[in-house]
DNA sequence: GCCAACGTTGGC
DNA sequence: GCCAACGTTGGC
């Protein structure tokens, strides 16, 4: 099993819209990142662990937990004209871009905001605080992700 | 809203 | 295949 960090802006799609999803289950859609596709396609399973993080949030921070509920299947987003994600290069044929199913796990009683977890010397060698890195799908050790789950106090 | 840092595109 | 120009991410 692995362990992921996956960011949303809240305003397009918060944990609380995880939690109130039917079955608390979503996929994963939009993401245009090669890199960030091929962890969701070439690692991702059914069951895998992930930190559900806020960006563009007031503060940013790491909300609670989700857990890969499918396997990386064709972003129907892709082909829609209509969706911001559109990309006409990706086809029903040929599927370009990739999604995942999440499931929601835990909702933090308090975020882990940005700062404090800057704050935390056990953390800096996580991918989210290095400087420059923006992948929005990113792997995190698993001592990383048991860190952060007693930082929230789960 | 600014802008640093990174990713992608496209001319050559 | 290089790299300048452009677009995007995301913290502040």
């Amino acid at each position: 099993m692995q362990y992921w960090l996956m960011k949303t802006e809240p305003d397009v799609f918060s944990i609380d819209d995880l939690m109130q999803a039917p079955n608390q289950t979503e996929h994963w859609d939009g993401i245009r990142n090669y890199q960030a596709r091929n962890f969701m396609k070439n690692q991702m399973q059914v069951g895998d662990k992930v930190l559900f993080y806020h960006s563009n949030a007031k503060p940013p921070g790491i909300v609670g937990t989700a857990v890969i509920a499918s396997k990386a299947y064709p972003d129907h987003t892709a082909w829609d004209p209509k969706s911001k994600y559109y990309d006409k290069r990706s086809t029903p044929d040929k599927p370009v871009w990739f999604m995942v199913d999440v499931r929601f796990e835990s909702r933090f009683a308090r975020g882990l905001a940005l700062p404090d977890l800057r704050q935390e010397p056990a953390l800096v060698e996580m991918m989210l605080l290095k400087k420059g890195v923006r992948l929005s799908i990113q792997p995190v050790s698993e001592a990383d992700y048991k860190k952060v789950l007693e930082l929230a106090g789960q």
